[in-house]
DNA sequence: TAAACTGTAAGCATTAAGATTACAGTACTC
DNA sequence: GAGTACTGTAATCTTAATGCTTACAGTTTA
């Protein structure tokens, strides 16, 4: 499990702390503790979907472009890490003779994707003011 | 996200099928398409937790220990993964100044482990019989 | 036209994951 | 009791994933 999902929620809840002006990928990234091109790349997957404005040149940057009350981070982890909770490697040989080797692939790959869109479901409750909510609380 | 998940699931779930005999590391290794110290490892973990009983020396191996109908992936999980939903990688730095980014770790940590307990209620309704079954499906 | 930004990609460094090898310990068989 | 076939465990090596750095073209503003 890589950690843009993380990254984007932060950066998200960033700017939803900093609503009326924009935060260049330098200052995200420090804040992040990450470096700014990492978070370029990040930033541009949400722009592409909407959940942030870009702006190039002097005092550009990025801010939010959704109401952080309805963005969830069911909607950043589609967008972000969809299909990364089963691992990379897998059991078993499709060409084997043992119906447990030849199909067990396919078996936990049907565990996974249900188990993702659970997650998924679990993700839905949260949103990014929820976040922020709860880091503003003492 | 490592696959030491699916190779217990695997395992059992082969052991399952084969209720009668014991099973070596080599066999459940080559059903599983890895090595059998990797096997070893693992079912070694399986075995301090009761779900498998071992045997060393000439026909020696693995056999199950428990019925397989209540025998459940959450179980499974929580003695071989546990803990690794959220990355190892974490945002924030607790010294800095702003809120955001001193307290995104601990709450992002709340976040991951509230995933995992919803995670693991949905293992918990998957048991090896249950995965066996679906493996013998047409 | 210079400065301050994003967008994107290539290459490097680090770390995690998995494979290999080795060997001590145990139980069975002759 | 000697040989064989296993597990248990650890050390080391290889490979793949993750994250960092650098670079530079494109854009906007002053």
């Amino acid at each position: 499990m890589n950690s843009e999902f993380t990254i984007a929620v932060h950066s998200l809840a960033l700017l939803a702390n900093l609503p009326d002006h924009m935060a260049s990928s330098e200052h995200i990234a420090k804040n992040v503790c990450t470096n700014p091109a990492r978070i370029r790349k990040i930033m541009s997957i949400l722009r592409k979907h909407g959940f942030v404005r870009t702006k190039e040149g002097i005092g550009g940057g990025y801010i939010l472009d959704r109401d952080p009350r309805e963005l969830n981070l069911a909607q950043i982890y589609e967008t972000i890490s969809s299909g990364t909770l089963k691992p990379h490697w897998c059991t078993g040989d499709p060409e084997d003779t043992c119906v447990v080797s030849s199909k067990m692939h396919c078996v936990m790959d049907q565990i996974f994707n249900q188990a993702e869109f659970h997650y998924k479901k679990y993700l839905e409750q949260i949103t990014i003011q929820s976040v922020l909510d709860q880091i503003k609380q003492p």
